[in-house]
DNA sequence: AAAATGATCAAG
DNA sequence: TTGATCATTTTA
């Protein structure tokens, strides 16, 4: 399989977000290799979408990284706990992400059950194991992904997005947990797999 | 249904 | 310097 190039990242974030479902997320890390097939994903479209963090152009540290080229990676802590991994889309000074919410897990899962559970794979109830990486923060904490990698590469060795050639049936909804977004909470922006078990918010 | 928990940001 | 705000998860 090869990986997504920069120009797949290059274009608007809907575009990206929507053709992103079903590829592969890879991280590695100390000789070990995480992979997850993304089931669900947030386009965020930058100065004129109120729930984006570079809203009106706002920048400041924080989100510096969406300003800069696509196919690098926006990660941030929210709620004060979790982290969140984006991809950046677009082109520089076009400030627009893609939060990635959900994964399956394809390889690396016995080390997915130790990082969120510290727990043996066999000792996990399926119900555990979907909850292993249905949701934003909790894949990050499942594949290792930490504020040391923000904006990283994604054309590198360490996080990276193999393509896949296979259909999935793609459902569309409003975002999750953006109340504050004004005319923007209704945006259909949000994209997952059909009856996906990795996916955080099955009915929305 | 609600607490947990801390980085970030804008106001003073 | 402080207080409000979160692109969430967990537990009950």
């Amino acid at each position: 399989m090869k990986k997504l190039t920069s120009a797949f990242y290059a274009r608007k974030a809907t575009i990206v977000a929507k053709e992103l479902i079903g590829k592969y997320l890879v991280h590695e890390q100390n000789g070990e290799k995480f992979i997850g097939m993304i089931t669900e994903t947030e386009a965020y479209m930058g100065p004129d979408d109120k729930a984006a963090h570079s809203y009106n152009n706002h920048r400041s540290k924080r989100n510096e990284a969406m300003y800069g080229p696509a196919g690098h990676a926006y990660i941030y802590i929210i709620y004060g706990i979790h982290i969140c991994f984006n991809i950046v889309t677009a082109t520089i000074n076009i400030p627009q992400g893609v939060l990635i919410r959900g994964v399956e897990p394809i390889e690396g899962i016995r080390k997915m059950a130790l990082n969120r559970y510290k727990t043996n794979l066999e000792d996990l109830t399926q119900a555990k194991i979907h909850n292993l990486t249905n949701g934003p923060g909790k894949l990050t904490q499942a594949m290792g992904i930490t504020m040391n990698d923000y904006g990283i590469n994604l054309q590198g060795n360490k996080i990276y997005l193999l393509d896949s050639k296979k259909k999935h049936n793609i459902k569309t909804s409003p975002r999750i947990n953006i109340n504050y977004a004004g005319e923007a909470i209704h945006y259909p922006w949000r994209f997952y797999i059909k009856d996906n078990p990795y996916v955080s918010k099955p009915n929305r």
